[in-house]
DNA sequence: ACCTCACTGTGAATCGGTTCATATACGATG
DNA sequence: CATCGTATATGAACCGATTCACAGTGAGGT
């Protein structure tokens, strides 16, 4: 025998009247438990046990007018950063019973705009983004229909929005510098497209720092746009950097599953690192320690950045919103010193 | 000036107001445009351009009953093995327009229960949960709601209910009968608890490999369960291990990422990898191919894995139940044999 | 001049809850 | 014994969309 598969969902109207009591009082069992004697609570709580019934989310959302579910939109669920910053989102939101709905935007504004309409559709309290366009007139937009938007790992421009984010620019500079401190002269740098504000930022800093050693960025820093800030990205990037005629002598990576991709094509090609070609990357993710050669990565306080984002989205609606930014920090390994960091 | 709030969401009424048309044009404007003459569409339209209207998807879906949405529960949204799964997933749910809210337990039952309940009152069309415990008991219930369920990562022991899975058996018994080919014959197996079906086949393979080269599983296997499926448990069970008074020779980890905890808790420890201590991860992860001792670990589909079970979601409801297994295959490194894979 | 039919648009019923003004019962109080 | 307050239960209005039976309009056919 299979599974019988119910008709219709029970409502609440079929529980009243198994129960025979009205459809206020099995609300009131369900809402205000102390408001209804204990034995027609007992009566109304076996119907609904018989009946399996579970309340309709939609009814209920459409009276009261709103629910307890923030969204969460991000570049790509498959890279560990975001995911670290998804959870810190996530233990922050569960304080409050708060619900999250994750998705990912792929790096795409239609998608992040069809994400951002299902959400606002489905009345959710408020969503945070990673845009992934530098035009965030649509969030304003969402903004002003009273919705909390907080904008993540990306600094507002306007003071009407909240956001959360890490300095970039002083990540990228901070990076470059030290391939600079290394003595390189030629620096790639696997980056993706400056519509991503974190692109944006961390090639200004990079410029930053090359002009401040005195160094024209026009010949020390070779930008190689990716078309996925992945380990394929990644890949891709490094073959066309192995391609050129004068070939760079250190690599800055926009994020560690790019440099991964980097770092398995240099081995490929027979390429040694940190001497043939030193490598930084960018978010510290977990493994970037322990990979085949330690990994100089640029460590940003991921749950923290989740954490405080959430925090904002449960400010009060009439608090001021307010600009979170938050200091990277410089992790050197072997990838770029060539020392073991024991 | 901070952007100014709207006091309330526009209705439909507001814009057939604005319009001066019923609400009933409205809505066809809406769903069946061509039921409606150009011009009074262009002055809907304008209406709720000026509006900013958007459709309350509560209401909208409490009168058509269903939505084109499904959620995913998986144990942990920090795990690569995971979200690799959550990208099969969207990849195929996309094709449909279908979208996904992604969720995860922790393991935890209680978090997997309310997620559960979240999805279902809001009445997605189906959920895919990789389970947190070996009853399915409350997922049945939920079937029998009318509800589509599929079983991830974990055959269904129903036939009633959908599944999707690798056989873990196979994957455990080939993993340990390798280590047992390189001679270890005192093997660790860092694992969760049998409660979550994955650990306990794997550990069904694991003694299967044993007997079948004739040593006791009570003395050649050690099982050591570690309290989280991620690399801090493999750190913790590392500990534990090298404190034992017959300290092993071999470790099959759960998955790659306590794998990652191992490797890091052996290198602290100056123990080398394969020859102090060989070891073995499950899930091939990207960046297994990397790390500084190439891991040997057991592939899964992971991709193919959400796709097909996406594709039985969508499945038509009177569509009979479909357990599909896929076969792992064991992907051979440096931290078993010690041998460099070039 | 009359009948059909296609095309547009209307307005009320409906989905399943929550909420609130109102009704009823009953013990306590003066 | 009349009055009051408390505890409990009721049922109708409402949230914002969809849907459908029905009505009005005008072109085309006879």
């Amino acid at each position: 025998m299979s599974t019988p598969v119910q008709r219709r969902r029970a409502s609440i109207s079929d529980v009243a009247r198994l129960a025979e009591v009205s459809v206020g009082t099995v609300s009131n069992v369900l809402n205000r438990p102390d408001r209804v004697s204990p034995a027609t609570r007992d009566r109304v709580l076996g119907a609904i046990e018989d009946l399996a019934f579970v309340p309709n989310g939609s009814a209920r959302q459409l009276r009261a007018g709103t629910i307890t579910t923030a969204g969460a939109i991000v570049l790509d669920v498959a890279n560990p950063f975001f995911t670290d910053v998804a959870r810190g989102i996530e233990d922050r939101l569960t304080q409050d019973d708060f619900t999250v709905m994750l998705a990912s935007s792929d790096e795409d504004p239609a998608r992040e705009a069809r994400y951002l309409r299902l959400f606002e559709e489905h009345g959710v309290q408020g969503v945070m983004v990673v845009p992934s366009t530098s035009d965030i007139e649509h969030l304003l937009t969402v903004r002003r229909r009273g919705i909390a938007v907080v904008l993540l790992d990306r600094p507002s421009p306007v003071e009407s929005l909240s956001s959360v984010a890490v300095d970039d620019v002083a990540g990228g500079e901070m990076a470059v510098q030290h391939l600079l401190e290394l003595g390189h002269e030629r620096i790639a740098f696997l980056n993706g497209p400056h519509s991503i504000r974190q692109c944006a930022d961390r090639w200004t800093g990079a410029v930053r720092a090359v002009t401040a050693a005195g160094l024209d960025p026009a010949d020390a820093l070779v930008e190689v746009t990716i078309p996925s800030l992945n380990a394929d990205g990644g890949e891709q990037g490094t073959r066309e950097l192995l391609a050129m005629d004068r070939v760079p002598t250190a690599t800055f990576c926009i994020n560690d599953l790019t440099a991964l991709g980097a770092l398995r094509t240099l081995r490929a090609e027979g390429v040694s690192v940190p001497h043939g070609m030193a490598v930084v990357g960018y978010d510290d993710v977990s493994f970037a320690a322990e990979l085949s050669t330690p990994l100089t990565s640029v460590r940003q306080p991921t749950h923290q950045l989740g954490f405080r984002a959430a925090d904002l989205l449960l400010a009060p609606a009439d608090a001021p919103a307010e600009q979170i930014t938050f200091q990277p920090e410089l992790v050197v390994r072997t990838s770029s010193t060539g020392l073991d960091p024991a």
